[in-house]
DNA sequence: CAGCATCCAGCCCGATACTG
DNA sequence: CAGTATCGGGCTGGATGCTG
């Protein structure tokens, strides 16, 4: 499917000392988990379930700009990667509740750092596009 | 870009204990940044880039999948967003060379670690579709 | 309340062709 | 080698309306 480069030698210009550190394998598995965490609301819902569950509602209203359709989308992946579990109580009007599995929970850190990163250069990225913009 | 949300009321229900613990605060430049991040190819580049500076062919060639164009236009995002530097060498044939910029460097920790979540998780995911999958 | 079904606009991204 | 230009299909994702 890939790696079907084209044959040559490979002339590597020696920059980097360690060959052997290229990406994991570009295994078809690694691509689709990858795409998966990184699509558009995924960080968000896990950062958010990473302070404990909350029902559907709630996290409609804190996930800024999600429209229902998406939200309950992203929740199925997740749910579907074993990332997120979904509990649904037999009340009325209904109740569901979403929270993170044991393999989501050892997602937090790696996502909580990430939205840290975010925040913590947001500005310099601001600045650095304005900059490019105008040139 | 996005964000054209139709302006709904804040009608917050009062659930969570600790109001502040939601998102860094929905900035219109969070989400523009986090979807750079979480685009396609960036954590691929970023993660192939942080071993050292490597010449466009030669990234072509080790990510995985990606066009010509696509990682014409990541490149281009991120040295926008001063993740990535771009150096030419007025030579024949022409050589680009690419490097994490100091800011790109602080990200790498980061993104490997995501890439590492992937990669030790991977077959348990895995499995949680299929599981999924056959119910 | 939580959600599925439907419609459909717009962009993402790959394929292809061409250039300095 | 390292791009740019252009085209077009498919998928993303918002809006709306309807159910249990």
């Amino acid at each position: 499917m890939f790696a079907k480069h084209t044959g040559h030698p490979d002339q590597i210009s020696d920059i980097t000392p360690h060959p052997c550190e290229t990406w994991p394998d570009n295994g078809r598995g690694f691509r689709e988990t990858l795409d998966r965490i990184g699509d558009k609301w995924s960080v968000l819902v896990i950062g958010i379930l990473s302070q404990g569950p909350l029902r559907f509602g709630i996290l409609h209203q804190r996930v800024p700009g999600v429209s229902q359709r998406m939200l309950t989308l992203t929740l199925r992946h997740l749910e579907r990667d074993g990332i997120v579990s979904r509990t649904v109580y037999a009340e009325v009007p209904p109740r569901v509740e979403y929270q993170l599995t044991p393999l989501g929970e050892s997602l937090r850190e790696t996502v909580r750092a990430l939205a840290q990163w975010v925040t913590d250069h947001n500005d310099e990225i601001e600045d650095s596009r304005r900059n490019y913009d105008t040139r």
